[in-house]
DNA sequence: AAGTACCTCAACCGCCAATTG
DNA sequence: ACAATTGGCGGTTGAGGTACT
């Protein structure tokens, strides 16, 4: 197939759009809606294929696109959610208001891969160009899906392979290692803390502003459970970093809360009466948490409906957009939004 | 000034999956 | 159940503009 077969059956206009053929589809679905877009031309009197016409529409013609040169901002979520995501633009585009996937689309292979380039790093499997050319075996991003059928024990990563290169000193400072998601918090473990398995780590390169390395933790770490006390040592003002978490990638971007997770905690052999939360959460204003004496060992003998009873509004929760799963200091929890973050 | 290379970006192409009849 | 149609996506193209020689 390829071209619809409205296109066969009238000899249809090409190209550019005029002027007087964007009003009239302006108009048109700006007073009747696009419907089925394959009757939109004939309708609006276009002599397009409805293919076109919707593509026009996308692209240029409806009110909510936000016009103008990308931020830098928004470069750099482009770049972290690609890291992620790879060339799946339309999710990508999800993640920015009032862009389009085509644009994005564009700005990535006129610009941000060049960007990249300048900076040592490698636009495909964003890893640094040196490690790709020493031989280095780990394998590019995105995440496939098949990797991403976690085990639901929280295991302690310390001394394991993957979290060791975190311990590494950049710039005077100890490479922290950043979680989070992304929006406009950062928090930063310090060498030793305790990762989830299955977590996606970055690890937040000060001189470029941005992650340099990705991490898988492995599933199958090894180490025994505990998350005694915060887990965070600190908080910073910045940009987001990588994932943490449990959540399957995708429904890290989904809007309500993700009830996937459910089984998982349900499963984990966590079993800690001290202060530490296990926090759950998605992307926009809503996340779960697991309140007072509450820890994950505890809940996973409630029932299914309180073990989510305790969904947090906005109010309650500062995180915006992907999220995964983290954990937190309840003494931080209603008070401090920006300690606890939102993972 | 002219020719060429490069860049940007709107639009098309071809494929796939979902929907429709 | 099947084929045709449709919507959506990522890859690619090429026109027009700009920078360079």
């Amino acid at each position: 197939m390829g071209r619809h077969s409205c296109c066969y059956k009238q000899k249809l206009r090409k190209g550019l759009w005029s002027p007087e053929e964007d009003e009239k589809l302006l108009r048109y679905i700006t007073k009747y809606g696009h419907g089925c877009w394959s009757s939109v031309p004939k309708q609006a009197g276009l002599q397009r294929c409805g293919k076109s016409c919707r593509l026009r529409w996308i692209n240029y013609l409806r009110p909510d696109l936000k016009r103008g040169a990308f931020s830098q901002d928004e470069e750099n979520l482009i770049i972290e959610l690609h890291a992620v995501l790879g060339n799946r633009w339309s999710q990508i585009a999800a993640q920015l208001p009032g862009r389009t996937d085509n644009e994005i689309k564009n700005l990535w292979n006129s610009c941000l891969k060049k960007k990249l380039r300048l900076r040592g790093i490698d636009p495909i499997t964003h890893k640094l160009l040196t490690e790709i050319e020493s031989g280095s075996d780990d394998k590019p991003k995105p995440v496939e899906k098949s990797q991403q059928t976690y085990n639901h024990h929280l295991v302690e990563t310390e001394g394991s392979s993957s979290i060791t290169t975190c311990s590494t000193n950049q710039n005077n400072n100890s490479d922290h290692l950043y979680t989070g998601n992304f929006g406009f918090q950062r928090l930063s473990l310090e060498n030793g803390s305790r990762i989830a398995p299955g977590s996606d780590l970055g690890i937040w390169n000060p001189q470029t502003g941005r992650n340099q390395h990705h991490h898988h933790v492995d599933e199958n770490v090894p180490s025994a459970v505990v998350l005694p006390g915060s887990m965070f040592s600190s908080v910073l003002t910045g940009y987001r970093s990588s994932n943490l978490g449990l959540i399957e990638l995708e429904n890290s971007f989904s809007t309500g809360p993700v009830m996937t997770e459910q089984q998982q905690i349900q499963e984990s052999n966590y079993n800690n009466n001290n202060s530490t939360f296990f926090g759950t959460g998605n992307n926009l204003n809503w996340g779960l948490t697991m309140e007072d004496n509450q820890n994950p060992f505890a809940i996973s003998n409630h029932s299914n409906s309180s073990l989510y009873s305790d969904i947090k509004s906005e109010t309650n929760f500062f995180g915006t957009e992907a999220t995964n799963v983290g954990m937190w200091p309840c003494n931080q929890l209603q008070t401090q939004q920006h300690a606890y973050g939102h993972i």
